[in-house]
DNA sequence: CGCCGAGTTGAACTGAATCAAGAAACGTGG
DNA sequence: CCACGTTTCTTGATTCAGTTCAACTCGGCG
């Protein structure tokens, strides 16, 4: 689970003790391409960590589907929503690829936070920083043209292109496959 | 402090001794309309409770400006960049009004939180309700129109119209002004 | 009373969406 | 391993929503 517990330990720095707690709680799984893991409009009871594979997330309307954010080895699955309220999200989360994953019940978690200062302080670290990455996307959404995201997110995962279909990508920067296509053949 | 006191208790339950080891922290300030109390670059150690007022974030580009979030009573004015990672964030935040603000050093917050289960918890709750209503903005931002989602904001704060410029709630729906006043036009 | 910032309205322009057709890549079964 | 069908990507022509530029109105304030 080499993947999943530099993750872990990267959020917050945790004993053996602590960090044995956590992991031992956690399943081994493995889904195939396509799989939906998390619903939308459900109250989910886990959260995954990718150990290999890929992702995405994706909300629906009444005519419309949008992506806005894609996941990939080390990164964590969880609908925030239903984690953190106990209500449905309106997440759907996505297999791009046959993945395996490490499940943990959001319960047993959150009866660690409660019962041990140090897993409570991994949980508000895990919180804080997936609030940074959240603010940072909105505000390049902001104030960014879909070109200049298109590249930085090559920068970020250079593996991107190869792992996910440009209509996808196109989505997530919220303009049209045929649109991303032509930002591409301008690059060239 | 009643609205201070109320954001503080409606984000997780808090013994008196808890709730008074936070508020004991609070110094209470007032600051004048058009003052900028969160400068982007630069590391913050102060996060601010308002009571009384209103404000803005934004963020500034090479040739823009865009605001990104409304504060009024009850809300909570910090750079969550420089609170999580003590480096420089890249959001102002601006008053709308003069206003009273509790203000509390990030520093003794932390501690707080590495000493008191109770108080992480409750810092584990703050970052994940920000988080929600981040994603939630960001996720409207991407399938909801400029229209809709000037109206879900005049519902979510019926005074807004009344407290804050055109000019502001265009940038923050990512429209020109014109285009803001040709919305209201229409709905007429 | 006149100025100034904020909001409205009109006309021209522009960049992205849509519509449509063709090329390339992908996988599935024989 | 090849052949065919389906999906994905590219490219061109047209349309349309929102920006820009500009003129005008309205309300407060020295």
């Amino acid at each position: 689970m080499e993947n999943t517990l530099k993750k872990i330990k990267g959020i917050y720095p945790l004993k053996e003790e602590h960090l044995a707690l956590l992991t031992s709680q956690l399943r081994r799984k493995t889904y195939a391409k396509n799989e939906v893991i998390i619903r939308a409009n459900k109250v989910e009871p886990y959260l995954y960590f990718i150990e290999k594979g890929a992702a995405m997330a994706f909300s629906e309307g009444i005519d419309n589907k949008v992506i806005f954010w894609f996941g990939f080895e080390g990164d964590i699955m969880m609908s925030y929503n239903s984690y953190v309220n106990q209500t449905p999200g309106y997440e759907n989360i996505e297999l791009l690829e046959d993945s395996v994953v490490y499940e943990l019940r959001t319960d047993i978690l959150i009866d660690l936070y409660n019962s041990h200062t140090a897993l409570s302080n991994w949980g508000r670290k895990l919180a804080e920083l997936e609030l940074i990455k959240t603010e940072e996307r909105y505000i390049a959404t902001l104030f960014k043209s879909a070109a200049v995201r298109y590249q930085e997110l090559l920068q970020h995962y250079p593996s991107l292109i190869k792992r996910v279909q440009l209509g996808h990508i196109a989505s997530y920067l919220g303009i049209t496959q045929v649109t991303l296509s032509r930002i591409r053949s301008e690059i060239r």
